[in-house]
DNA sequence: GGCGTAATCAAACTTTCGATTGACCGGGCG
DNA sequence: CGCCCGGTCAATCGAAAGTTTGATTACGCC
C-alpha cells in the first residue's frame, strides 16, 4: 500500500535468541518495517549500527554477566552525528536501569511485556525522533520529579548498588576508583534520602520502593 | 518426511507476548512440533492444559506482579493423570526457582538465552518422559547435594531475616527476646554456612539463594 | 546413656561503619 | 556573577559489627 515509503530499518539487539525471534516476528508483520540486523551482544550492537544504515536499534539492557552492559551501548551508538534512535526494551522498571537508559541517550523506554501494538507505535515515535516511554516508566519518572529530595542520585544508585551485593566500604572504593571517604560520603546522603541509618536498611528500603532490582 | 508421525503438541505460557512469539517463531520451524495454545498467564495455562491436549507445556516461572506463580501452575498441571510434561523455561537460574520447579514437578528447567536447537531438544526430551535441565542448572543442582551443610536452621533464617529488613544486632535481640551475644552467635553461624563476612552479604547471598523472601 | 546439634549467653578484642565537620571543584541557573 | 548541587576527599571519634574462645542447657538419636 506504501510502495514509495522508505521502511524503518531496524537493529535487534538481545542475547536471548528467543527474544530476538519474538521481535522479528512481531515488527515484520509490519508493512513498514524491516529489521536489517540482529546482535547477541552490546559490543556487536556498535559494531552494527555503524556498519549498517539503521533508523532504530531495539536494545536490551542486560547482556549475559560480565560483558557490556546495554547502557553503555546506547551511549555510544548515540554518540555519534546521524546515529540511529536507540529504543531501550528491558524487563525490569527500576530507578537505576531507567535513569542510565534515558541518561545515556535512549529515545524511550519500553517493556518487555508489552503488547506488540504498543511495540510498534513506540518504534515509529523513534524512528520520528520523538520519545516513547511506558506509562509505567513514565510513572516512575514523575515520581522522581515530584519527590526530587527523595530521589537517589545516579552515583548514589551505583553505590547502593554494590551496597546491596554486599561490598564493604572499601570494596567499593576500589571498584569505582574512589576514596572511603567518598563512599561514606554517598552514604550518608543515601541514608538521609531514604530516612534510615544503616546500610543494611537502606537496601532495604530502596529495594521496597523498587529502586533496586531484586 | 514423517507424515504418519503425530507431532508434538505445545501449550506456551509466558505474559510476554514477544517471548510467546518468539517460542512459536522458533518452535514452529520444527517440522514435529505444533504449538496449539499460549497463555498469557499462569492460571490461564492451568485452564488450557486441562481443556487442550497437550503434550508439553512450556512454562514461565515469572509471571506479573501479584498472581500466580508458574511453579504452583506447574504443580497444579502435573497433578492429573496423563498430564502434560513441563518444561521450566525462564531467566533466572537461582536455587529457590530451580528447586521450585523441580518440587513442582517439572521435567525440565531451561534458560531464556538457550539457542533454539537446544531448546527442541529439550522438548522432544520432555515429550518422551524423560528429564531435561540446562548445563548451568544442573551444575547448581549438584552444588547443593554437595554441600547440605549450608542450610539455615529456623532460628537462623528467623534472625537473618531481621537482618534484611535493616535491623541491629540491639533491635534484634529485643525482638526475639535474646542477648546481642546471642544474635551474634547466629550471625557468626549465618556467614559461615554461606560463605560470606558481612550481615549484608549474608543477605544478598541467601537472597541469590532463595533462602529469604524478597 | 553417651553424642551431636541447635540455641543460649559472656567477655575481650579488632575492624568496620556511621556521624560530624569542613573543604574543593565543576556545572546549571536566575 | 553569585548560588546551589553533585561529586570528590580528609580527619576524627564513638558506636556498631564481627572474631575468638569458651560455656551451659536441651533435644533427638543410635
Amino acid at each position: 500500500m506504501t510502495g514509495d515509503v522508505p521502511p524503518i530499518r531496524l537493529l535487534l539487539a538481545d542475547d536471548h535468541p528467543v527474544v530476538r525471534a519474538g521481535l522479528r516476528a512481531v515488527l515484520d508483520t509490519e508493512a513498514d518495517f524491516r529489521v536489517v540486523a540482529e546482535a547477541e551482544s552490546a559490543e556487536r550492537a556498535v559494531e552494527l549500527a555503524a556498519a549498517e544504515p539503521v533508523d532504530v536499534v531495539l536494545m536490551d539492557l542486560q547482556f549475559g554477566a560480565g560483558r557490556m552492559h546495554g547502557a553503555e551501548a546506547t551511549a555510544a551508538i548515540s554518540a555519534r552525528d546521524g546515529a540511529p534512535r536507540v529504543l531501550v526494551l528491558t524487563t525490569y522498571d527500576t530507578d537505576a536501569d531507567i535513569l542510565a537508559a534515558v541518561e545515556a541517550g535512549a529515545s524511550g523506554y519500553l517493556l518487555k511485556d508489552a503488547p506488540p501494538e504498543e511495540l510498534a507505535a513506540a518504534v515509529r515515535t523513534a524512528a520520528a525522533g520523538q520519545s516513547a516511554l511506558a506509562p509505567a516508566v513514565a510513572h516512575r519518572l514523575m515520581d522522581r520529579m515530584r519527590a526530587p529530595g527523595e530521589a537517589l542520585s545516579r552515583r548514589e544508585l551505583e553505590v547502593l548498588g554494590l551496597v546491596a551485593d554486599g561490598l564493604s566500604n572499601l570494596q567499593i572504593s576500589k571498584r569505582l576508583f574512589l576514596s572511603q571517604a567518598t563512599v561514606k560520603s554517598h552514604l550518608v546522603h543515601i541514608f538521609a534520602k531514604l530516612d534510615v541509618e544503616s546500610r543494611t536498611a537502606a537496601v532495604s528500603a530502596a529495594t521496597a520502593r523498587g529502586m533496586l532490582r531484586r
